[in-house]
DNA sequence: AACAGGCTGACAACCGATTGCCAATATTCT
DNA sequence: AGAATATTGGCAATCGGTTGTCAGCCTGTT
């Protein structure tokens, strides 16, 4: 009488014919009876659910995704896996997406806007729309891909491209100020990728906010946005004379911070330095990283959110819209007041 | 005369028919002149894949997938994809996955037995293959599935199922002379899940080799595998009485570092500890963590490996294997020598 | 010159679902 | 009761490929 575990042979799995033989109804009912509720009457419907359950059923998603053209599922596009700062954007778009009942297609472009293209060509069929992170393509290839599937970028601004912000500008200008209250005024942008579009952004406000507020702010780099080459930038940092250094991202400044101290200069002490997106790990290194506070999971969440939002509009409304994240600074141990200049040291 | 970049009409996606049709010839030939090269004439395959390049052709994944029964995708399912930990493997599995053209399907089974399974029923159809982190399921249920779909899991030894395990418990008891040998006697280790089996197997290594050294291991726990338990961790620590402890992972390490300053304890003067994994962050925390480093990334990639040999393997010969990667021990500056027992101050 | 056999391409079935359309039956209204 | 309408299930086409089978053609052999 009660239904059995049972019909778990080895062999393929069920299929909706199988269901639909053991109901003696056809194909064309159990997937009615199963996607369309209502198309179907009561009993039957009881009867093919019944079976589908003992028969272990589950729809097929490559015959599902080739017959109504959606594969419910995402491409996630990073640049870099190996960064952990994509670690809590892949945590936010997982997490939504999962919600959704989306699949996360998970793809490394490895910094190259070749990969990228290819994949983004590649997952036009594959996925039913696509979250670029730090996107290596022009605004131009962007704009296209754009009206070819849906897309939502995070980090990059194109015209009519949907995208999510992190507002890192307002809050470097914010570490600005708070560098400037403890005295410093010769400072330093350790600059990253200058294909990154952030890094753009950041600077431009960098500059405009030093030149309003009198302070030297000169520019390094650019880095690549990993640990290891704090150390070239800390090295420049100390060559140039400057006080404190803002960092592109945290990775660079916590290579810095072991730099520094392998060279045995003291932060805060002889140097401050801020980092950016309070990534894993800013909070407990030595010292707790003076950062850039960004909601990154949150990105990616939101990222799902507007993506999924624009697959579901019946081709209606605004295709494009731009969500735009705050971002705050957080003071940790990274920075201090500005050592007394050791140059120009008049006395009082 | 120079192929125009073309064809990119906004319109759906080139398929084999419209380069068939461009070429005069049926859709069955352009699919073997692009899968089997020998099937067709020299020149006819020439002009098709000149076509097929023109038009910007495609193969749709779903279909080919379809009729071929292949999806060239693997599932990753992790328990937890807020732990650093998976992170490294994950990227030791994208990056062999690409390698060999597969797609990467993540998947955060959230702990839950229950959605691994269902994931696992799901994948059966969606992907080629499943690697499996740190998985829940009994033996008997894992035995099962790997009958069902090619299956590799990590760090979980099954009769019949292929698995890459990470050797912990030996260089866990190196960690356990190494504090030994630093003075210690009386040594705690902090479990994490009793449902982990290298939770397990490093506890029964751990007990065996204290009995034999002639020390005192006491077990304390269990913790969730999380910085913030750490805290708890610590606190059980110190109240056990020990004078070192060895955590479950790197995350529980980290946090117990951070609670020990919170107390007013000196990591390694008063505590030593020491973690496992090696994670981001093992380096640079405060003080640099003592732990096991273990080739996460690596086992991704052997687990690949070991997946899609499976895969190609035309039904014949060794089905299950098992690659144990050796782990070792990384002395960094949070264990020191025992302090002076404060109870039994006898003097000299 | 006739036949065997290798090349090459077309035809058609099929993978597992979805969906438009139609027919049979059930229900409601006058 | 008879007609109009609603409900329900089946048929068959379709999504975009793959693959077994067959026929036409060319070549080589005797």
């Amino acid at each position: 009488m009660s239904a059995t575990p049972s019909g778990d042979t080895p062999g393929r799995p069920t299929t909706i014919r199988d269901v639909a033989a053991l109901c003696g109804v056809t194909a064309s009912t159990v997937s009615r009876a199963l996607t369309t509720p209502g198309r179907v009457n009561y009993r039957t419907r009881a009867r093919i659910e019944a079976a589908a359950a003992e028969l272990n059923y589950v729809p097929n998603a490559q015959a599902k995704a080739l017959s109504s053209g959606r594969t419910r599922a995402v491409a996630v596009l990073v640049a870099d896996i190996t960064n952990p700062f994509y670690f809590d954007i892949i945590r936010g778009t997982q997490l939504q997406l999962k919600a959704a009942g989306y699949t996360q297609l998970l793809v490394d472009t490895e910094e190259s806007d070749e990969v990228e293209v290819n994949t983004l060509e590649q997952m036009r069929q594959t996925a039913d729309g696509v979250i670029l992170t730090a996107s290596r393509l022009s605004d131009e290839a962007l704009a296209a891909a754009s009206t070819k599937m849906p897309l939502v970028t995070i980090n990059r601004d194109v015209a009519g491209v949907p995208s999510v912000i992190l507002d890192t500008p307002t809050a470097t200008n914010q570490a600005l100020d708070h560098l400037i209250s403890l005295g410093h005024s010769r400072i330093a942008y350790l600059g990253g990728p200058e294909t990154s579009s952030s890094n753009m952004r950041r600077w431009d406000a960098l500059s405009a906010a030093a030149m309003e507020r009198h302070v030297e702010v000169v520019r390094l780099g650019p880095f690549a946005p990993r640990t290891y080459s704090g150390a070239a930038a800390a090295d420049a940092l100390v060559h140039s004379g400057a006080t404190a250094g803002i960092a592109f991202n945290d990775l660079m400044a916590i290579g810095m911070l072991a730099r520094l101290r392998e060279r045995g200069l003291r932060v805060p002490e002889d140097m401050s330095i801020v980092g950016c997106d309070d990534i894993f790990g800013a909070d407990f290194c030595s010292p707790p990283l003076t950062t850039v506070t960004a909601p990154v999971e949150q990105a990616g969440r939101v990222a799902v959110t507007m993506l999924l939002s624009q697959l579901n509009r019946g081709r209606g409304a605004l295709p494009r819209s731009q969500s735009v994240l705050p971002t705050y600074l957080t003071i940790r141990g990274s920075t201090g007041v500005a050592p007394a200049r050791p140059s120009s040291s008049l006395g009082s």
